[in-house]
Parts: structure tokens; sequence; C-alpha cells
DNA sequence: CTTCTTGCTACATATTATGTAGCGATACTT
DNA sequence: AAGTATCGCTACATAATATGTAGCAAGAAG
């Protein structure tokens, strides 16, 4: 049974169904700035599979958080609070200590 | 090739290339207020295979952003700011509006 | 008709997750 | 000492998912 199945009850298990998916934060991130093309965003994504791509576009999609304009695509309004927030995601990156918490 | 072994240049990639994998996001979420025992860690996962339990919790620890300390794993100083940001993502899944931008 | 680029599909192969059982260590009880 | 219960974690066969490559169908431009 995929994971996605257990339809999430509370948004926030609903949401971290659909962001923990491989591909979709880097796919968010990527349309942060500008629309960009199906392959475009192939490119950017480390030239993921486009069968992936495209699942997760599709996921996305439905779940009201990027569209297809004439640009390519892009976040939707509603998602560009979220944008917002992986950008401060890549704040507290540059400050993050990625050494293990050794008690030595 | 997985994914991770394109060892991610920029601290934000670095980051989502490690939040993105599966549960990873869900486990940080469960760690947000007490610490969790492997075993009750599993059952707040709707029971996550323990085979991928421990690889993301080595993950996580590798990463500094996750500890195993006497009342159970639990998020390092470093990973509860970044517990803070997944509060302000409930916040905002509460108003997320889940149906696509249909142009009909 | 040719040559672009677009979004996207097909499909065989490789990687990753699931589900279940259980090991070895520690602790507490009897 | 022997039983019971917990802990973190491992083994392993099976199922689900991703990768990589090729290419289709549609639209625009020459």
């Amino acid at each position: 049974m995929p994971m996605s199945d257990k339809k999430a009850q509370r948004p926030i298990m609903a949401l971290l169904d659909i962001l923990g998916q491989r591909w979709v934060l880097r796919i968010i991130w990527e349309l942060r700035d500008a629309p960009l093309t199906f392959r475009a965003l192939r490119e950017r994504c480390d030239q993921i599979s486009p069968t992936v791509l495209n699942q997760r576009l599709a996921l996305l999609r439905e779940n009201g958080l990027v569209e297809l304009g004439d640009a390519g695509y892009q976040p939707t309004q509603s998602c560009k609070d979220l944008g917002t927030l992986l950008m401060q995601l890549s704040d507290w990156s540059k400050s993050w200590d990625r050494t293990p918490e050794k008690p030595d």
C-alpha cells in the first residue's frame, strides 16, 4: 500500500505527505523565481526522469500548488506563501551545522 | 544512481535532499513535542518499517538534526528552529485550498 | 514538407520501501 | 538463576517506485 493511500485527515499530514515525496520540495524550490517549461524544469532538477516529473506536477496541480501557464509551470498564488517558507528554510540552512551531536 | 549521491553543494540543496526523502518531514514533525523511542516513533509514523526508520534516523543523526537521548529520539538544538518552520507549515496548511486552479 | 519546441508517454531495468520475524542487550521480578 | 518485558535495530523476501532512453503527437515557423 502506497503511503499516500492513508488519506491524511489533518491538513498538515496531507501537506507532509505531498512535500515528503521525492523531488517535490525541489520542484517547488526551482519554481520560486520564474515559470519554467517542463523541459527546463527537468534540467534544473538534475534531469529527473520525465515520468516522475509528470507524476509530481500532476500531484501539485491537483492540489492547487502549481499551475501551467503560458510561460510554463509556476506556483499558484496559494503556493507562493509556501515558497516563502522555503526561502526561510534556505536562510536556516546557511547556519546549519551538519555535524552529528557527538557526546564523545 | 541515487539522488543523494550528487553531493549537494549549496546548503539548501543538501537540506532539500534530506527533507525530500520519504518519511523525513514526518519524523521531524512527530518529534516536535517530546522525545520518542524508536518503537513509539514507528507507531506515530503509521508503523513505518523499521528498516527505513533506522535509515532515516541514521541520516538525521549524521546531519546533526536528531539525536538519541535517554528519553528517546529528539531533535537537536539546531533542528528545533526547523521544527518551528514546520509549525508555520502547519499553520499555512490550515488555510490551504487544495483544489486545482481550474481556468474552466 | 521540414524543422523546431512543446508536454508528455512507454517500458525495461535498477533502486527503494514494505511487512514480518526475530536477535542481542538491558532491566526488573520472582 | 530464570522468566518477562522493553529497548534499538537487523534480515530478507516481496512489492512499489524511480531511472534512463527513446520517441509520440501537437503546435508554430519557414
